[in-house]
DNA sequence: TATTGTTATACTCTATAACTATA
DNA sequence: TATAGTTATAGAGTATAACAATA
């Protein structure tokens, strides 16, 4: 369902948006990782935190991190230890590996970019980034129903 | 996996397009209905046209229009009749109940919007859509892998 | 009793192949 | 043999509830 049926806004930024997920995340399969491993990734980058706070900045339920994390430290990206303080928590942490893997995800991001915004001058692009962060996007329960 | 992890524009675009994409979704249930049915029902505002057609400007598989026609009908909002020029064909008509329906979503669509862009002006609006225009969404096989 | 992480289950979406009826 | 529509099936993704270990 990729088609723009109208010359809405709403529908235009919705469907360009989508179109830019699909290529940054085509980007992210070259480097060598799946989207929701990549974005965990980038949320461990400055450093280590709980599994839960981390599915709370990623906005997925904590049982969903649970497989991402068998993949991340299968693969040896990410590791979990136990926190001493609280044997209940686990501590998350990059590895070396890790960040070498956010290096490539880097690249080829910025490839994905160059291409998206080819036709758009620098300052054009400061242009739309900042319309865009004004643009309201409440956050809370918005899904679909018939 | 809704946080904004960068400070990059492509990631910015994707994720407000994201949301501005669930808005309109909960737009379109609030006018009872499916999004996907709502696109369907877009496409045959302009004229009737075969199911085959249908499918393709949607770029759904056809096996995927059966079941949104299927409601559509069920719901009285579209209808289909058999091609008499070559039997084999679906022509898929909108009928009044669902160009009411389409009225519907306008009015929604229309306040989905009217709050996504309140903090924009007019002329804001036009540069956003001229700039979101010339992004680069070359159409094509663009899905992740790991 | 509450919290952290885990497992199990189910439900939605989507992709694919096989089937029918017509050509 | 090819095409339009349909059905059936399987896979990915996601949401929810129940569970074990620890506090």
């Amino acid at each position: 369902m990729a088609a723009e049926p109208s010359d809405r806004l709403g529908f235009l930024l919705s469907f360009r948006g989508e179109l830019t997920g699909a290529r940054i995340r085509t980007a992210l399969g070259v480097a060598g990782l799946h989207p929701r491993n990549a974005m965990t990734l980038m949320q461990l980058a400055p450093g280590a935190m709980s599994q839960r706070d981390l599915a709370a900045v990623l906005e997925v339920d904590p049982s969903q991190l649970v497989a991402i994390l068998n993949e991340l430290e299968g693969s040896g990206l990410a590791e979990r230890r136990r926190d001493p303080a609280d044997r209940r928590r686990h501590i998350v942490e990059i590895t070396e590996a890790g960040e070498a893997a956010l290096e490539r995800v880097d690249s080829a991001v910025s490839e994905a970019e160059r291409e998206l915004f080819a036709n758009l001058t620098s300052e054009e692009q400061d242009v739309l980034r900042r319309l865009l962060d004004r643009v309201v996007v409440e956050r809370g329960d918005h899904d679909c129903s018939e």
